[in-house]
RNA sequence: GCCAUUGUAGCUCAGUUGGCCAGAGCGGCUGAUUUGUAAUCAGCGGGUCGGGGGUUCGAAUCCCUCCAAUGGCUCCA
């Protein structure tokens, strides 16, 4: 009998049969290892415990605590879920059903529609197969063989999956009892380690991800290997509701959406409109800082604007539909580039001028598709932080670094520790139709991006076909304080649409030049900012952003007058005040105070009026003793002028 | 736009085998209380039950339709 070598990730190596699979090895080394083996790794290659080594090798057993194996739970565990369907619904036709970071779904086109109120009898049987602790067996099949079998199961969705793979490819199925799954695999041994599993949703979704075919029912679920995993996921869950943008926006008196005004189109209260002022003016001041010059431009334009620009014929169905007034077509403007073209255009530029950064809050309107509103972060009316910087191609480099740079100081005041930038190219086939059809030039414009983002040591991935029609461009991925992820800013570099405008510089040689163009919009629009940002500090906005930051309760109606010295007093040194006059009592006033999250509540009584104190009590501190008003107006002063991010923490308050 | 769910007072929510004038708490207003670090007491207002249409002796409740919000899909200059 013929022996090879396994070696061990500690170096030990075994002498084993052929054909000995990682199971047994991992039976061999011992029991409590084999319990909690998932899977293994041969040489690298992620394969199931029942794999047969056939040749020397390094293997690894994964187990519970491998974070690979939790991608292999979800996967098994939406296979369990296939099959729960099945049996429920034998009619049911099942798609895909893959494992995202922490969830899975199974798309299946289904004889009825699935609602909520179907997912525990779901469930009830998925337990109910794990139990029975089915065997998880790899086949391997042509594709011949493969098609026969899912026509004689009527798995029409498969037989296309199947089919579209090539005829020499080995093909694999997994199969625990009656049912049987086209898969590649690998996946648990056994249903009856799938234990802590949750179905969370149902929703519609399109096959293949394309509009133009049928839609299927997906249902996500959640799986872990341990009790406790999944209680703590299913808690972030819920901690983030009380995060929801839309419920503190409400609670804290942000912003606010009316029927009869439209959807999409948010009302900004005198709450969030301080927050909103308050990022213009950190961006006036940091673009000023950048030589950044503002410029202001309307909000009609004629559609031979839109039409020149490329907009109308790539947009027209997410702008608002046009006014006719004097015989021409009038449309509300869904991007301020144009008009900053028009800028650059108005006098003859000289390289010397070069870059011109052009910068403006304008305010666009997008008839984003009903099915797309979500709150504050996408709407139809939106300002956004933009500018467009017109440069040389020799000044394209440092100008685009600098505008990356510009969004890590951002980071660093608003404390967001986690990004990703995504370098957005475009693809061939697109060319003509989706992208401007210049392929030597997108080549070259998106390798001096490249360039420049590895230049700046950003941290950056590449994502093909996801560029804008004119240009490539970096969408920044930011992560919030509770780990969910939003796209935020924007970069996009535009070498058609310039010269589309006939925009020129005269170079120092006296010839004409095309510039380059960049767009950016670091603090993407308001209404997305705000709305993450209310997410990510959990409603409690650090002092310099917060609507109302101090707030001052007295004892009693005894103690106002000296209340109104010192609302007086921080009120002249341009403190946000508010000064509770109403006959209840102290504790009271501290609830309505710390439930409307304000940082800072001043105690006046007896004791204070007598001394010229304050006492003062900071949210999440409590109470922090007396100190003079002088002092106190210091002190805060320096925390709003700092921008101090103040304490972020990781439980919301009741 | 597509699939599903939801829509009752300013807010959070009860009320559905169809049946007296549709309820609560908070907020609001009025009055009393003059209070020391997360809810003082009492009284009073407040609702086209998302809009429209239908079934019925009778509709918040059943049906149709439109609108809006939510979970996703698709899209995002």
């Amino acid at each position: 009998m013929s022996k090879i070598t396994v070696t061990l990730p500690d170096n030990s190596q075994r002498k084993v049969e052929i054909g000995t699979t990682p199971g047994d090895i991992a039976l061999s080394i011992g029991e409590g290892l084999f319990r909690n083996s998932i899977a293994a790794k041969i040489n690298g290659n992620i394969v199931d415990l029942k794999k047969s080594i056939t040749e020397d090798s390094i293997v690894q057993i994964l187990t519970t605590r491998d974070p690979e194996s939790h991608e292999i739970l979800l996967h098994s565990t939406a296979h369990l879920l296939a099959m729960a369907v099945k049996e429920l619904y034998p009619e049911a036709k099942i798609a895909i059903g893959p494992a995202l970071s922490d969830r899975f779904y199974y798309d299946i086109d289904f004889p009825k529609f699935l609602s909520e109120e179907d997912l525990p009898e779901i469930e009830a049987k998925m337990k109910e197969l794990a139990k029975s602790n089915f065997n998880v067996e790899r086949q391997e099949l042509t594709q011949k063989e493969a098609l026969d079998k899912f026509s004689e199961l009527d798995e029409s969705y498969k037989m296309e999956i199947i089919s579209e793979l090539s005829s020499d490819e080995i093909i694999t199925a997994y199969s625990q009892g009656e049912f049987i799954d086209l898969c590649r695999g690998p996946h648990i041994p056994s249903t009856g380690k799938l234990k802590y599993f949750k179905l969370l949703s149902t929703a519609g979704a399109y096959w293949r991800g394309d509009e133009s075919n049928k839609m299927l029912q997906r249902i996500y679920g959640t799986a872990w290997f341990d009790k406790k995993d999944l209680k703590n996921f299913l808690f972030q869950i819920e901690e983030a509701k009380k995060r929801d943008h839309r419920k503190l926006g409400k609670q804290l008196k942000l912003f606010h959406f009316d029927e009869e005004v439209g959807p999409g189109l948010p009302l900004w209260l005198p709450n969030g409109t301080i927050i909103v002022d308050e990022l213009e003016e950190l961006a006036k001041k940091t673009e000023h800082k950048a030589g950044y010059k503002r410029v202001r431009t309307p909000h009609l334009t004629k559609g031979e604007l839109y039409e020149r620009s490329g907009h109308l014929s790539h947009y027209k169905d997410s702008m608002y539909p046009a006014m006719e007034m004097d015989g021409f077509d009038y449309y509300v403007k869904p991007m301020n580039c144009p008009h900053h073209h028009k800028i650059y255009a108005a006098e003859p530029r000289s390289y010397r001028d070069l870059p011109l950064r052009l910068a403006e809050y304008g305010t666009c309107y997008r008839y984003e598709k009903s099915g797309q509103l979500f709150g504050l972060m996408r709407v139809r009316s939106m300002q956004m932080n933009d500018a467009h910087i017109y440069c040389t191609e020799e000044q394209f480099k440092d100008e685009f670094i600098a505008v990356c740079n510009m969004y890590m100081y951002y980071f660093e005041i608003f404390g967001i520790e986690k990004y990703q930038m995504r370098l957005s190219l475009h693809n061939k086939e697109g060319l003509g139709k989706k992208y401007v059809n210049e392929p030597e030039l997108w080549l070259k414009t998106e390798s001096a991006v490249r360039e420049a983002l590895i230049q700046g040591k950003f941290n950056f991935v590449e994502v093909p076909g996801e560029a804008a029609f004119y240009g490539p461009k970096i969408d920044v991925q930011v992560w919030s304080a509770i780990g969910r992820e939003f796209t935020l800013a924007t970069n996009q570099v535009d070498f058609a649409v310039p010269g589309k405008f006939d925009l020129t510089f005269t170079n120092s040689k006296g010839e004409d030049e095309i510039p380059l163009c960049i767009h950016r919009a670091p603090l993407s629009t308001h209404e997305r900012f705000v709305g993450f940002l209310i997410e990510h500090f959990g409603g409690d906005f650090p002092l310099w952003l917060a609507p109302v930051q101090v707030i001052i309760i007295p004892i009693s109606e005894k103690y106002f007058e000296y209340a109104q010295r010192v609302y007086n007093s921080l009120y002249d040194n341009e403190i946000r005040v508010d000064f509770d006059r109403r006959a209840e009592k102290v504790g009271a006033k501290i609830r309505d105070a710390e439930l409307m999250k304000i940082p800072v509540m001043l105690i006046v009584g007896e004791k204070e009026q007598n001394s010229d104190t304050v006492s003062v009590r900071r949210k999440h501190q409590g109470d922090l003793g007396a100190i003079s008003l002088e002092q106190l107006t210091i002190e805060l002063s320096e925390e709003i002028s700092n921008k101090d991010k103040g304490k972020r923490y990781d439980q919301s308050e009741r």
